[in-house]
DNA sequence: ACTTAGCACTCAATGTATTTGAGTGCTAAC
DNA sequence: GTTAGCACTCAAATACATTGAGTGCTAAGT
């Protein structure tokens, strides 16, 4: 960039007419174009010269020389961060989406479900969300019931608000008394322990204990092991990944293919979610900005989401590099805000 | 068709060696290619009089004159009548395959999802999976756990293999006592009826027996009734829908999503399949032939799976109209075969 | 010093004509 | 009944001309 480059207002307005038109036209802008639709007073000569002078400086290009100018990902990245104000949402959508989410209250798994969807719907493109990972989550109670000879179903219950399940099998049958033995041991060993603080001494502590049912009590505790894991591994939930075909820039099948395998092997947009939750604030990434090579045809728009004031997960919005930024951001950042309320309200109760 | 038209031999190989070559490689076959790379004995001329005879009775289509041809519907279903002999599975993949399974066992949810995921993975086209319903099917245990005062877990097991739980909020905390009455009672009512037993007799019976937990009851019966009607309608999995992209009829992303939308907003498939169930066998749709305008350019395998010699559910295969008849449908069969295998298996234990 | 009308220039996209070649149907000879 | 030969067809590829949106530059206007 020239020394004496400066942004000046006009400059402002004009790559904010190119970004604002290209975004809706998906077609390259030409200055004809800018003095027509947007009336900024002055004639498509002037346009011309202001559009060298920001192609020269990085924020626009020419796909050829007879063409009009796109935003450049430096152009999108001062667009975003200097010059789009995010749309306002109405009341009544904001209302729709609180009671939206306020349906499926008390069960995590349908909450993130439900704001994929909504996000998905919403926006228009591809949208994922991060599950929360909570390290104040507490076991709220295990439970071992014997459905069958040799078969015994495991219950574990966490709060806030995911109930697992799972069956095991073992080598002969319990007698009641002894189950309800073990239930009362392993609750008053556990209730209301923080997931954070279950390691792996204090399940072989558990597991000496109980020498005697030695095959039952592995089990479970495996399983509880294994679901922690899982949950380590924060889950990723999605939706409207069938939105990316609604966009031009993806009307070749092949490139639409590339990128649904990008973001069903990789884990690009999760990685991008978890880094998203740990900065702690709402981040556009665009194009190549990502880590990853094969994205940069694509933006995402990511939020943390927040219970009690701590980020604990993270949402997103997956697109062409072209996308409606000033509309998405406003979504993400709406949705995010209820997610963590409802959350929070889960847990305080 | 002309009366005289005979389906001979030779005009059966020819016939098959256009659609084996079309389905290769998605190009109208001609009279040279056959000549040269399935060794008839005759020459191309020859090749050329016979393929007149069965476009003229219908089996064939020439998309322009001078192009080579293409099946037709009826030629796909003469094919796949008369003509295909299915593929042999190799020993290993049925291996694999039926260890796949055995390894989600236990979980009716997880085999038909991982039943989805083998169907798409083996056949690279879009899978879906008709879960089971059985009416045989009873309920093994009812639980309700207190979590917090004013939160109580409810625990539907029910036999074969699924597990459902429902979080009820009441007006006020019971006593460990009072919840134990309650679960005995509950549990002497229903446990080990069979689904199909349960109306709304019985439930109506049990609520005015408990009149003092009111809300408690009422909800937890509600959720019973939820969860059946959510049963009743059997659910569809599917997987590897973007294996549809692969195909070069869906290479405008344009027609791929009318695929994609028809799978997501109409009931095609799962009517299809539901359909299949009830004939007990084995089908294969081509085209047109199914009850959905908009499906004309798709074809569909299914099967039905049976438990204990009893159809309770199906899968099936999509994908466009030229499609792998012969080793889907071998793969589309033995999936089947193993998924009832399983589930028989399930049930008895 | 900035703005703008005017003009020459570029080049993707579009249109038109031509060529190519895979494939056919028909016919006459085998 | 089979096949070689040939005229014919037509989509696809190639080549070429035209169009027009858009540019950069320059010189005149404010």
């Amino acid at each position: 960039m020239p020394f004496y480059f400066c942004m000046d207002d006009r400059k402002k307005r004009i790559l904010q007419a190119v970004t604002d038109d290209y975004i809706d036209t998906a077609e390259p802008v030409g200055s004809r174009t800018i003095a027509k639709r947007y009336n900024l007073g002055v004639s498509p000569a002037t346009i011309r010269s202001e559009m060298a002078d920001l192609e020269e400086s990085g924020y626009l290009e020419q796909p050829h020389v007879s063409a009009g100018r796109i935003p450049s990902h430096k152009g999108y990245r001062f667009y975003v961060d200097f010059i789009m104000q995010t749309k306002n949402i109405s009341e009544r959508d904001r209302l729709r989406i609180r009671r939206r989410l306020e349906e499926k209250k008390r069960e995590l798994d349908l909450i993130t479900e439900e704001t994929a969807k909504i996000l998905a719907q919403l926006s228009n493109y591809a949208a994922f969300v991060l599950s929360p990972v909570s390290k104040a989550a507490i076991i709220k109670r295990l439970e071992l019931v014997q459905l069958d000879s040799g078969l015994i179903l495991v219950i574990l219950v966490v709060n806030p608000g995911f109930v697992r399940t799972h069956l095991v099998m073992t080598e002969r049958r319990l007698e009641p008394e002894q189950l309800a033995y073990i239930n009362v041991y392993l609750n008053s060993r556990l209730q209301d322990v923080p997931l954070s603080k279950i390691g792996m001494s204090l399940l072989r502590e558990i597991a000496t204990e109980f020498k005697e049912y030695n095959n039952l009590i592995e089990t479970t505790l495996e399983t509880i092991t294994r679901l922690f894991e899982d949950r380590k591994e924060q889950t990723i939930f999605t939706d409207g990944q069938i939105n990316i075909l609604k966009h031009p820039e993806f009307k070749e099948a092949e490139s639409a293919k590339r990128v649904f395998d990008l973001i069903a092997e990789s884990d690009a947009v999760s990685n991008l979610l978890i880094d998203t939750m740990s900065t702690g604030a709402l981040r556009v990434v665009i194009g190549k900005e990502s880590s990853h090579p094969d994205m940069d045809v694509c933006s995402v728009v990511g939020a943390p989401y927040e219970v009690g004031g701590v980020p604990v997960g993270a949402i997103g919005v997956l697109g062409p590099t072209r996308m409606h930024y000033a509309e998405v951001v406003a979504i993400v950042e709406l949705v995010a805000g209820h997610l963590g309320e409802i959350l929070t309200k889960m847990l305080i109760m």
